[in-house]
DNA sequence: GATAATATTTAGGCGTGCCTAATATTTAGG
DNA sequence: CCTAAATATTAGGCACGCCTAAATATTATC
């Protein structure tokens, strides 16, 4: 995996966010990189399995490569939080240096810094959501649990999950990860929003607003805090 | 400058540290490249004034080169430093995680992970010394002092600087650098070791042990962990 | 619905840094 | 001192990822 297919697929992470295939010309302004050189390039990518690309009809991801580029995302804003929080490098330079270390990240410093971090869910610079982890735990506090030794024991998950926060009203699921410090966990154990335990969303969230959710046969409304930390198997949603 | 560029300074730094010029064998080992491959490269190195090359003759490294290669060197230890003691990373895997994230790290982040970590002289994974940095402070006390701020405006040491602790016996100079925490430089300013004092070295130090010294006139032996953190203007030495 | 403007792709090239095979130089042994 | 072995260099090639210019497809406009 090269360093320039990993900045493909994390900047097809973002353009393909709203649902549309990127075009060639939306890569190639994100990237700074000549149209023709995309267009060469996202058909290597496609020969690869990473993308889903016919010609003049734009540009998405596979199940592969949306978890790489998942990945990579979730390297690049724990980057942004931990230059930030940790080392003080200003807002404005945590983007950058970012960028060049994300690529050089193992998964085992990864989730060094998540934990040193304590799982955060937004990153610095742009208060955008950080995606959750890809190993097997229902929660956080499974993470802490594990502690550093037998890494290599530890199971990857076998679906994809998606916040809570993103799902539209009428859809539903089930709990599948729960994300954050011990004292979120218990603010969710006590409302009830534990793994394995179903969701229905009766209101979806306006940006940064709430939403109500039934859950456990009772109805209630949670703040963004919760739901971006709340994560539902990606199934029929 | 290229990823590679960095590796083969920094390889030929460790490569020369006794003086003698690299073989190409000696590098075509050290970064696993063919040494066809290494007499190219070398020769690309030497055309961007990096090292001196004749062939047949070995490699060393120009002035300029050898900024590069101290600079390359010290991200390499700080971060192994880093890793190891922050994100709890195991000794055995802190080399190859920093020998990756080193060549993407910004001058600004080697200097926070320095503050942060109090200035350390020694790596983790194998105790060598980690080169100084290459600020124009006289002292870490200034460093701290500056703060974060107005980066753009420290400038870079004039001349290079080596440790006292590497000095042979005879050899003299002046004090150039003290790097430490105030502890330490508590302790050296005590002693009389302070910066623009000239040293005399009466007895060098065998690997690890102490070494005898004349500063302002009295006779002094000093340790490893003072010797290792006072740098003397490299001149005539 | 033809045509102009825009978007995209194909063709041909280039620099970097690596490789193997062949050649040249240096060093060591008799 | 001369030759075999070891070391180093040159020659020719390749993959990657970028470029510009030219060709082609799509879309917007009249």
């Amino acid at each position: 995996m090269s360093i320039s297919t990993e900045e493909y697929l994390e900047n097809l992470y973002k353009l393909t966010q709203g649902g549309a295939p990127a075009s060639t010309s939306a890569i190639s302004k994100a990237l700074n990189i000549a149209p023709a050189s995309v267009t060469e390039m996202v058909q290597k990518l496609a020969e690869n399995g990473y993308v889903n690309y016919s010609p003049y009809q734009g540009v998405t991801l596979t199940q592969t490569g949306y978890r790489i580029a998942e990945k990579m995302t979730r390297r690049h804003r724990l980057l942004e939080r931990f230059l930030h929080d940790v080392l003080k490098i200003s807002k404005d330079k945590v983007h950058q240096e970012a960028c060049g270390l994300e690529h050089a990240l193992s998964d085992e410093t990864s989730r060094a810094m998540c934990r040193f971090l304590k799982a955060p869910d937004k990153c610095s610079d742009d208060n955008q959501a950080i995606p959750p982890c890809d190993l097997g735990f229902s929660s956080c506090n499974e993470c802490r649990k594990w502690g550093q030794a037998n890494l290599e024991k530890i199971g990857r998950r076998k679906t994809n999950i998606i916040a809570l926060s993103s799902l539209k009203e009428g859809q539903e699921g089930v709990i599948s990860f729960i994300r954050g410090d011990s004292k979120l966990l218990g603010r969710l154990t006590e409302l009830g929003l534990t793994p394995n335990t179903r969701i229905i969303v009766t209101k979806a969230a306006p940006p940064g607003g709430t939403m109500e959710i039934i859950n456990r046969g009772s109805k209630k409304t949670i703040g963004d805090d919760i739901a971006g930390n709340v994560f539902i198997e990606k199934g029929d949603i």
